[in-house]
RNA sequence: GGAGAGGUUCCCGAGUGGCCAAAGGGAGCAGACUGUAAAUCUGCCGGCGAAGCCUUCGGAGGUUCGAAUCCUCCCCUCUCCA
C-alpha cells in the first residue's frame, strides 16, 4: 500500500513535517494519529474539511485516526489565531457539541471497534491539579523557548498582547499529545499551520517524559486565491450540517470557487486519482466548469450523500442551464399561506421574508438596483405585489442577483 | 498597586461640541462585461413603506439649545514601572 505521506504530499496536504524521513518511516506501519477539534459549535464547517479529509486518508491507509475534542482546552482558548471573545462554555454544552461532532464525523470516518476513536480532553485535563501539573509538566518548558515560538511572538509584537491563560495553552496541548501517546500509542499529531508550535511542544514533552519519539505534520492554511479564508459564504460559514447549510448551497459553494482554486481543491476535497485531478485542473476557459461540477458533486457526495449530490446537481443544472423541467426539490424553499399570496405580497417584503435579503431595506435596494427576479422576470418596482398566479409548477422561483435562488410554494398545495 | 494610551458602524481606521448614520480602505451586495470564474468599471452598503422618524460611536449618569466629541463614575484592553 502506498505510504499515506506520499498521498498527502501529492495532494497538497503538507505544509511541513517535523521529520520527513521519520514520519515516512512511521507511516509504513499502522499508526495512531490525532487531530484536535474545538467543540465551540454544534457543527463543523468547511474550515475543518481539510483535517477531516486527512483523517479519512489515514483510515483508508490502515491507520487509526483519533479525533480529540478539545472540551478542556476549548475553555482556555488557543491564542494562535485572532483574539476573540472566549465564550465560557459549560461542560454540558461542550459534551453536547462533542456528540454532534462525532455524529458528523461518522459520515467520514468509521468509529466502529478498532476504527477511529473519539476522545475528549476534558476527561484528563478537567481534574488536573495545578501544583502537580506545574511540577511534572511545567518544569519541562522553557519560557525562553516558548517566547520564541512564532504563534506567541506575533502576539507579543502586536499590541493585542497575550494573557497568561493563553500562554498556558501550549502546555495543555502538549500534555494532550503526551497523554494520547501514553494511553493510545498515538505517535503523530496533525493540525493547521498555526499549530506548529503546539505540536512541537508536545513532541518535546513526550521525549522528555517518555524518551519516545513522536511526530507532527501541519497543513497549509487554506485560503482562496482571492486571499479570503476558505469556507465563507454570503450567509456566513459553510457548515457541514445539512440543517445549517443545505446540500444545494454546499454544492453551489464549490461551483462558485475561483478558477485558480479548482485543482487544489479537487486534490484536497475529493478522492479522485491525481491524474484525473490534474486533467481537470488543466482545463481552460469555459471547460473548467466541468471540473467545478465534478468538484462540487464529489464534495457534496462525501459530506452529504450521493443522492443529495445528484439532487443538487440536477437543480443547479436546471436553474443555470435553463433546461426547465428540472428537479428543484433541493432549492431552499419557503411555504406561504395561500390567502396571503392571493392578496399579493409586496416584493421587497417577500424577498426579506424568504431570507434572500437580510432586511427590508436591503431587499428594496436589491430590487431597485435591478437584482430582484420572480420566475426569471426582472422586477422593476420594489413594491410590486407578488400574487398567487406566480406560483406554478414546482413553485414560484425567486432570484436575488445572478446566483441566489429561492422557491416559494403555497401552503397546503402539494 | 503607580504612570500613560485606548475602546467608533462586519473588520481595519479617521473623526475631539453642530455641516456625523459618522472620512478612507477592506470585506460584502447589485449592475455592466463573462463562463454561476477572475480582473475591471459603476452603484449600494444601520433600521423603519418615501419626506421624515428611530437606534448606533465600551456602560451608566451629567453639562449643553445641541455630544462619538466636554464632565463624573464604572467596565474592559494595551504599554511602561512595581
Amino acid at each position: 500500500m502506498k505510504n499515506v505521506l506520499d498521498i498527502f504530499r501529492e495532494r497538497g496536504f503538507i505544509e511541513k513535517t517535523t521529520d520527513d524521513e521519520g514520519v515516512h518511516k512511521l507511516l509504513e506501519e499502522p499508526t495512531a494519529c490525532y487531530i484536535g477539534f474545538d467543540p465551540t459549535a454544534p457543527s463543523l464547517h468547511a474550515g475543518s474539511l481539510e483535517p477531516i479529509m486527512s483523517l479519512v486518508h489515514m483510515q483508508r491507509c490502515g491507520h487509526r485516526p483519533i479525533v480529540l475534542v478539545g472540551g478542556g482546552t476549548g475553555l482556555v482558548g488557543d491564542p494562535s489565531g485572532k483574539t476573540e471573545l472566549r465564550r465560557v462554555m459549560s461542560r454540558e454544552e461542550t459534551e453536547a457539541n462533542a456528540e454532534a461532532l462525532k455524529r458528523q464525523l461518522s459520515h467520514y470516518l468509521d468509529f466502529g471497534s478498532g476504527g477511529a476513536l473519539l476522545v475528549n480532553n476534558v476527561d484528563w485535563l478537567g481534574d488536573l491539579r495545578y501544583i502537580d501539573f506545574l511540577r511534572d509538566i511545567g518544569r519541562h518548558f522553557s519560557v525562553n523557548r516558548m517566547l520564541a515560538a512564532e504563534s506567541y511572538r506575533l502576539r507579543l509584537e502586536q499590541e493585542s498582547g497575550l494573557s497568561f491563560i493563553e500562554f498556558n495553552y501550549m502546555l495543555l496541548q502538549a500534555y494532550d499529545f503526551w497523554y494520547l501517546y501514553k494511553h493510545h500509542g498515538c505517535r503523530l499529531q496533525m493540525g493547521g499551520a498555526d499549530q506548529w508550535g503546539n505540536i512541537c511542544a508536545g513532541i518535546d514533552l513526550t521525549r522528555r517524559l517518555e524518551a519516545a519519539q513522536v511526530y507532527g505534520i501541519t497543513f497549509p492554511l487554506l485560503t482562496t486565491s482571492s486571499g479570503a479564508k476558505m469556507g465563507k459564504t454570503a450567509a456566513g460559514a459553510l457548515w457541514l450540517d445539512p440543517e445549517k447549510t443545505s446540500p444545494y448551497e454546499f454544492y453551489q459553494y464549490w461551483i462558485k470557487v475561483d478558477d485558480r482554486d479548482v485543482e487544489r481543491f479537487l486534490a484536497l476535497f475529493t478522492f479522485l486519482p491525481m491524474e484525473e485531478v490534474r486533467r481537470l485542473g488543466g482545463l481552460e476557459g469555459e471547460a473548467i466548469r466541468e471540473a467545478k461540477e465534478i468538484l462540487a458533486f464529489e464534495a457534496t457526495r462525501i459530506t452529504h450523500s450521493e443522492e443529495e449530490a445528484i439532487r443538487a446537481r440536477d437543480a443547479s443544472r436546471g436553474l443555470f442551464g435553463g433546461t426547465g423541467g428540472e428537479d428543484l426539490r433541493s432549492v431552499p424553499t419557503t411555504e406561504i399561506a395561500r390567502e396571503r399570496l392571493e392578496e399579493g405580497i409586496p416584493a421587497w417584503q417577500l424577498f426579506h421574508e424568504v431570507g434572500l435579503c437580510k432586511s427590508r431595506a436591503d431587499a428594496r435596494r436589491l430590487i431597485q438596483q435591478g437584482g430582484g427576479y420572480v420566475n426569471d422576470r426582472r422586477l422593476d418596482a420594489f413594491d410590486e405585489r407578488i400574487g398567487a398566479e406566480e406560483v406554478r409548477g414546482q413553485g414560484m422561483l425567486m432570484r436575488a442577483g445572478k446566483k441566489r435562488y429561492h422557491l416559494v410554494r403555497m401552503k397546503g398545495d402539494e
